[in-house]
DNA sequence: CTACGGCACAAACCTACGTATAGCTCGCAC
DNA sequence: GTGCGAGCTATACGTAGGTTTGTGCCGTAG
């Protein structure tokens, strides 16, 4: 074995920055100061430029002029909660007005900076937004293989699941899908094998991370 | 208070708005503005006064202008938090500033709205507070008869909890603790009972909402 | 001292859970 | 048709969960 470590999973690999700034001296100031903390940087000049490009598959976070050719940094924001990706913002103004950055981080920013930034203030920012964005991943990278478990289930079997979690006994179950009692047992076996639940409590667990509705749910005052 | 409105309150009272300004005018126009639509308001001019007068028991907001006498409402704000109160916050500003804006927000403002403030901007925000402060308290209230129940477990009922709710069989609990399976057994009816969870699915989401350690959990890819 | 609550265990008993083996129908793809 | 998988059920058996009744120790509050 030539490489016997196994380094990669822990939660990821190098973080990146990616600018998104129409002026080049700025590009190039900010690149240099990210590369002089050991950051990867990726930097674009428009919002078109960036939607082009692939999302990355490591923490990451944006670095946004508020003032753009095209697309604002506003309107990019919104074009990207819109597709789904929520890698963490950090907007840059050299005139931005308070309605606007209240806008800007009611819809998630991280942060939004004024020229002349300090170096440390966006260092601090950008630390932040990876952090961020690391634990947003590894939560759902935590649910992913639960998700696409549950999607391999039967019907039936999300139906017999759905009541299990609820915290129905079989022949609860069985009664409210008109089956036996024992065709719920042995469904419910069927399921922990295949979400690969070692116990209730694990099962429970996963239904409430995929968001599946309790058709008898209760945790009163 | 002549009351002739017989309101069934479905959950929790009136909502008030809680509006500290060192202006009497700005406090009669903002109370007149919150009353026209039927909201309860209590005023106060300066930050030390609303810090007497006790926390509201229904759903609140409070509308503070961030240049107060003495505290600031930033200042305001952070102490709010220390003192673990979370009444969601509108702050207006007659010349606030970008850095001012993103420490208000960042710190859990709901909106933060520059003079001269828009009638429908301030009643929006004020709507959007308050609907946030009652999603908060109901959650709270649906929690907080069930750590009360928890406190009146005893040590070695918490240990047995902690690991049944983990997904251990009662005889690893056993093992665990160096008990007798049959001593588990008591203690998880009296643990049932006590914490009125119907079935192991109830128990396992209370002691989820509780944020109890598990001692052997796992949730992975 | 006595009473009480927490802690621990045991025998007996019942219910619930889970699996294996086996058999059935139905619809669909080859 | 043949095979296959989903869906459903049954008998049988073993394990896990849960209650009741009763016993005992310990420490502390009254």
């Amino acid at each position: 074995m030539t490489d016997h470590e196994k380094q990669p999973q822990a939660s990821a690999g190098d973080p990146v920055v990616l600018i998104v700034d129409d002026d080049p001296s700025m590009r190039r100031a900010l690149t240099n100061l990210f590369q002089s903390v050991g950051l990867k940087v990726e930097a674009f000049s428009s919002a078109a430029e960036i939607m082009e490009a692939k999302p990355p598959a490591v923490p990451s976070c944006l670095v946004l002029d508020i003032r753009l050719p095209g697309l604002s940094g506003l309107d990019l924001q919104a074009d990207l909660a819109k597709a789904n990706i929520h890698t963490p913002i950090i907007f840059i103004t050299g005139h931005g007005d308070i309605p606007m950055t209240v806008r800007a981080m009611k819809s998630g920013a991280v942060d939004f900076l004024t020229k002349p930034v300090r170096d440390q203030d966006m260092l601090d920012a950008v630390q932040a937004a990876i952090e961020r964005d690391r634990k947003r991943r590894d939560a759902e990278k935590s649910i992913s293989g639960v998700r696409s478990r549950f999607e391999g289930l039967t019907p039936r079997e999300r139906d017999v699941l759905s009541l299990v979690a609820s915290g129905l006994m079989n022949k609860q179950v069985a009664a409210e899908l008109g089956l036996a009692e024992i065709t719920v047992k042995i469904y419910r076996g069927q399921i922990m094998r295949k979400m690969g639940a070692k116990s209730l409590a694990d099962l429970v667990r996963m239904t409430d991370a995929l968001g599946i509705p309790r058709n008898r749910g209760h945790l009163q005052t």
